[in-house]
RNA sequence: GCCGGAGUGGCGGAAUUGGCAGACGCACAGGACUUAAAAUCCUGCGGUUCGUGAGAAUCAUACCGGUUCGAUCCCGGUCUCCGGCACCA
């Protein structure tokens, strides 16, 4: 017997310079065509392909694959969200100019997808840092600037001391830099922002709207944007003319106030105290908290601490005066930045009044003879009868909610109002390799816009990278001095550039009209390609970029731009690539070598074994051995092709399946391509749709020893096996497909029908439970009404034997499965 | 602390609607081929008990309980692990 060896070295290598020599992937607008844009999340160009981008882009290529041979006009692009911090640090230590170090790895990376044979139309490649892309960015930050949405703030920022960078909330991961692990401080510095809170209802209304988003991602981004009703309530101050304005999501709760709160930076603070002796100690307590870390300022486990600032408030339900405070557990942020304290019904109010030792009055009553209302030892924060509350006294808690709050609106104390945890988007980073934000400065005029036509505007390459200090821009001889756009006279320009989130926020717009040097994208081909039908991605990035590329496209469609207000239809958020029960990482020196890999098995062995190993949303954890197994299964693919190619060329189209045998066959063909269809069409199981082709691999070793092996079934099986195994593994399936007498390549070939008849068994096998336990199997003929199920079985000696004359109480039956016969025990 | 998710053989995992638990693969063991090895092929492979044996009985999907003729699946409670948020008034 002849001997077939799989070379994927050399198939592989043939196969992409085919596919790439006849533009295969190559995407267009086809009007009458289905279409189907399916995108992973692109990446940092940081160096290498690591696993975690080997199965990102395997498990989005068979998706492509599939829906290109199920006849859909798939867009599937590919690029690069290559501005970011790492090449500047590069620069700085190795001295490279983080534009060469960057396409170096774009190089490399966009190689090893060629060398994966992911799909990619690259034609539509872009990369964040080239000006025809960061041109775009600016128009639409422009567009911000001109509809309201972009503004400069002096705060105290999030500041990374080691990056020498402002840091948006979002990008403070328990206190620290989520780029570089140091712990952040706090820095006053001006800044633009992007106002996403005026969007925070639409994003969280429509997440209603989304179509299969895993429900963990949805309920992440609901908590971040964070909503909460309740009342703002005005308390006036004793000797002060203005109103001091809270919110509180409790206005039940306002017969039960005994202290009020301010946080330590709130504009009253200073006001209230000038001059008085409570000025002096106010500002220490005030300069102290400032500028700690938010990791120290808002960990729950700090005590919290506060100050009397020597003034009273005066409770506008009862008269009654209350002392006002600062506190370090009150932020400037939220709501209106002042509180007023129910200490008997939270937590934080009753811990601060106990140590403190002022009142705690209860409003709202248990119910609970355990619970003693006056000598509580913990807030009662659940529902219950209004008490020590007037006219609300005996109503519901929750149904005084909405009394107190008509209450206060027709007497003009306050009203219903909505808060979100959401804050403004802090966008200005002291960076060098980012998109320059195209605002000009005039001493005259103001905060301007760049103008359009004078787009884009280019980063310097006269900067010195010192890692020191503030924005690299500002060592640039000739970028900060222009002139203003409305007075001509001189002006300077942004020297910040932009966080890199803004780039990735809309490049899903860009790729369907990747090559536009007039506008960012046509509204035409937006309108054809939007929404994306399939995200995929890390889970990574559940909050952030998800958020901000929703909020975008909101944006986008407000101003006439996106046809579309939300972006991505689906989305599949991929697990983890483990090795020994962890992340891969150089640190633990557990990384696994795409490269490597890829040469001593194969892309399509790695492939394979990354989408057979576990489900996509899963963590993989990583097996050498499976691998192996991987690489075994497409021997032995490639070994039955090889054997079976004569007997396929020279037999005929159809066939019959007669003989047991050949039903077996044909049954686990037409299983194969209904759960590949199925899984791959559906939920993405891969895995499992994958454990059925090798089980109709097994399948058509045994069929081939038959003696009367039928040419016509064989036929029909190698083609499907081919066909169907292709998304996963295209190279050794171009090569088979060749092989077996096929010009055309795989990549659109229609995808198999599979016959509903093979997969109805003429015997069915019937589990006989007594009482819910097995005791037999009977076989049947198939397709049995529940009568003649019964009887079938019930005929059976071994069943007589079972229920022996007993009383049957119940006999439940189900059709081609089961018999449960209930009798007296 | 709050909010989610998950727990199935030695391992990765399967069971898509409440109906044969453990598909498929890995690892392991035995065998065939070979001078030998690799490769390949065949067989076995959750636990316990009984049986010389074909086999039989019984337990088993983290733990305890419930609903049901029947529960990996539904409900209640407990434990463990993972993820998100974390003084948001």
């Amino acid at each position: 017997m002849a001997e077939y060896r799989y070379n994927f070295d050399e198939i592989e290598k043939k196969w992409q310079q085919y596919w790439d020599d006849k533009g295969l992937f190559k995407t267009e607008e086809l009007p009458d065509a289905d279409k189907y844009y399916l995108l992973e999340m692109f990446p940092y160009p940081s160096g290498k392909l690591h696993m975690g981008h080997v199965r990102n882009y395997s498990i989005g290529d068979v998706a492509a694959r599939y829906f290109k041979m199920k006849g859909k006009n798939v867009l599937h692009p590919m690029g690069w969200d290559s501005f970011g911090l790492p090449a500047e640090n590069a620069a700085i230590q190795k001295g490279v100019h983080p534009n060469i170090w960057t396409h170096d790895n774009m190089g490399e990376m966009r190689e090893q997808l060629k060398q994966l044979g992911i799909a990619y139309d690259w034609d539509r490649e872009i990369a964040t840092c080239e000006p025809e892309y960061y041109r775009w960015m600016q128009w639409i930050f422009v567009q911000f600037f001109k509809n309201g949405l972009a503004y400069k703030k002096k705060n105290p920022v999030n500041w990374c001391p080691s990056c020498e960078t402002v840091l948006a909330n979002e990008q403070v991961v328990d206190g620290v830099c989520d780029r570089c692990g140091s712990a952040v401080g706090k820095k006053d510095l001006e800044q633009w922002y992007l106002k996403i809170t005026d969007y925070a209802e639409r994003l969280l209304a429509d997440l209603d709207k989304l179509g299969d988003w895993p429900p963990k991602v949805k309920l992440m981004q609901k908590n971040w944007i964070g909503r909460s009703t309740g009342a703002e309530v005005d308390f006036s101050i004793e000797g002060f003319d203005k109103a001091l304005r809270i919110f509180t999501t409790r206005p039940d709760t306002l017969f039960g106030v005994t202290y009020m709160v301010l946080a330590p930076e709130h504009p009253f603070v200073a006001e209230l105290t000038a001059g008085g002796e409570y000025e002096a100690p106010v500002r220490a307590f005030v300069g102290k908290l400032q500028y700690m870390s938010d990791i120290d300022r808002t960990s729950t486990t700090l005590e919290k601490e506060g100050l009397f600032i020597g003034r009273c408030a005066v409770n506008p339900m009862n008269g009654a005066r209350v002392p006002v405070y600062i506190a370090n557990y009150v932020l400037m942020d939220y709501g209106t930045g002042a509180i007023m304290a129910v200490p008997a019904h939270d937590q934080r109010d009753f811990d601060f009044a106990v140590k403190y030792g002022l009142d705690i009055i209860p409003v709202v009553d248990p119910e609970n003879p355990d619970i003693d209302t006056n000598d509580l030892k913990e807030a009662f924060v659940a529902e219950g009868l209004m008490i020590n509350s007037g006219a609300f006294n005996g109503m519901r808690n929750r149904e005084a909610i909405e009394k107190i709050t008509e209450y206060l609106e027709t007497n003009g104390i306050g009203k219903g109002s909505v808060n979100f945890r959401l804050r403004d988007w802090l966008i200005s980073r002291q960076r060098y390799w980012g998109t320059p934000i195209p605002m000009i400065h005039c001493e005259n005029c103001g905060w301007l816009p760049e103008k359009e036509e004078n787009l884009p505007i280019l980063l310097p390459t006269d900067v010195a990278f010192t890692g020191k200090g503030e924005s690299p821009l500002t060592t640039s001889k000739t970028f900060s001095e222009t002139i203003c756009p409305e007075c001509g006279g001189k002006a300077e320009r942004e020297i910040d550039t932009m966080d890199t989130f803004l780039d990735s926020s809309w490049y899903f717009l860009r790729f369907c009209d990747a090559r536009n040097e007039k506008v960012a994208f046509s509204k035409e081909k937006a309108a054809y390609w939007m929404a994306v039908d399939q995200y995929i991605g890390g889970v990574e990035h559940a909050i952030l970029h998800l958020l901000y590329a929703r909020f975008f496209t909101k944006f986008l469609y407000d101003i006439g731009m996106s046809p579309v207000d939300e972006p991505f239809t689906n989305l599949l958020t991929q697990g983890m690539v483990l090795k020994d029960g962890k992340k891969m990482s150089k640190s633990i020196g557990n990384v696994v070598s795409p490269g490597d890999i890829i040469n001593r098995y194969g892309a399509d062995t790695a492939r394979l074994f990354i989408l057979f190993a576990s489900p996509p949303e899963k963590e993989l954890e990583w097996s050498d051995a499976g691998v192996e197994g991987s690489y075994r299964f497409l021997n032995r693919v490639y070994r039955i092709v090889n054997e079976l190619t004569d007997a396929v060329k020279t037999a005929g189209d159809g066939y019959k399946a007669v003989s047991e045998a050949d039903k077996e066959l044909d049954f686990a063909m037409n299983r194969a391509i209904k759960k590949v269809s199925d899984d791959i069409g559906g939920r993405f199981g891969f895995n499992t749709a994958i454990s059925s082709i090798m089980e109709m691999v097994n399948a058509l070793y045994k069929y081939k020893e038959e003696k009367a092996a039928d040419a016509g079934l064989l036929k029909a099986a190698v083609t499907n096996l081919i066909l169907i195994l292709s998304p996963f593994t295209p190279h050794i399936c171009e090569e088979l497909w060749q092989i077996t007498g096929h010009v055309d390549s795989l990549y659109g070939a229609k995808w198999p029908d599979y016959s509903e008849d093979a997969l109805v068994r003429a015997r069915a096998e019937i589990v006989v439970q007594i009482n819910g336990k097995i005791k037999e199997r009977v076989e049947t003929e198939s397709g049995l009404d529940r009568e003649g199920l019964i009887a079938a079985v019930c005929a059976d000696e071994r069943v007589k034997r079972l229920i022996d004359g007993r009383d049957v109480l119940k006999l439940i039956a189900v059709p081609d499965k089961l018999i449960n016969i209930v009798i007296q025990q």
